[in-house]
DNA sequence: GTTTCACAGTGGGATAAAGTACAATTGTAG
DNA sequence: CTACAATTGTACTTTATCCCACTGTGAAAC
């Protein structure tokens, strides 16, 4: 279980290092790829696998699944971690999610999310202020 | 599995070095033809096979059918990949997608795909604006 | 409380390969 | 036979990937 936030440096060379507490579970092979409200998803090759193998079965006659299937594969990109557990961030993504230098990156069950700062701030900030709100739909849903 | 986004340029004897990560699943004999929504499909020659036996199956039916397989086989070109790992685009396809010396180069899953930079910025743009759309494809398949 | 050791995180530099432009050779047409 | 066009091959430049070194922080032991 990937858990935890972190604020890491995207350097000029546009490579972002692990916390390593994620390192273990994330392994050596990752996939980054387009994420929702503007963030980035990075999976380790275990879980991609599931998904990949269902993207494959997508209608090509159906405009939906093409368009869904060029969100997803198109944005995604193969990564090897590099040796002092750094990955690397394609252009078309860190522009994507505006990543700037100072990158949060997010632990959450079976990925990580990469965030710009200021985007991340303004989400979870108003996430909060909903927290009652969302304490009423988790309790409906019979989580607390 | 062809995965990615990149921005080659195509020179003026209409050549396009395919990605160095597409190179080795690609093979070293392609085909060009039209594809849906603009763009240029560019299949391996073992998927080409499969997607071509299917078009095969709906010429027979309907006039929609022929019309969509005439389309597509029609355009259909085999090209050899050279040694350095170009490809020739042909003056009717180039003109179809609308290519200029900036193409976009995707892998999607089986295929990769060939877009004037411009179409393609437009067509993911409005494609991120369905969020909620995507959203829901993500959680079917279990991303999310 | 202080000192030392170790590892996480960051930066820079060297080497190799990828991408693009240039050049040469072959084929075809006038 | 010559000239032009098309296609293949070669070379150079730029970009990316890998490797090593440094710094700062945290922990542990003395």
């Amino acid at each position: 279980m990937l858990i935890g936030e972190y604020r890491h440096t995207l350097d000029d060379k546009n490579r972002l290092s692990l916390p390593a507490k994620f390192r273990k579970e994330m392994g050596k092979k990752i996939i980054i790829t387009r994420g929702l409200d503007q963030c980035l998803f990075v999976y380790p090759m275990s879980e991609w696998k599931k998904f990949s193998e269902q993207l494959a079965n997508l209608s090509i006659g159906s405009a939906e699944g093409r368009a869904f299937s060029r969100a997803i594969l198109g944005g995604a990109t193969e990564i090897d971690v590099d040796a002092s557990g750094r990955v690397l961030v394609g252009d078309h993504l860190k522009s994507y999610a505006q990543l700037g230098t100072k990158v949060v990156v997010a632990g959450i069950h079976n990925r990580v999310e990469l965030w710009n700062e200021d985007l991340w701030n303004k989400y979870t900030s108003s996430v909060e202020k909903e927290a009652n709100v969302l304490a009423q739909k988790l309790a409906d849903i019979g989580m607390i």
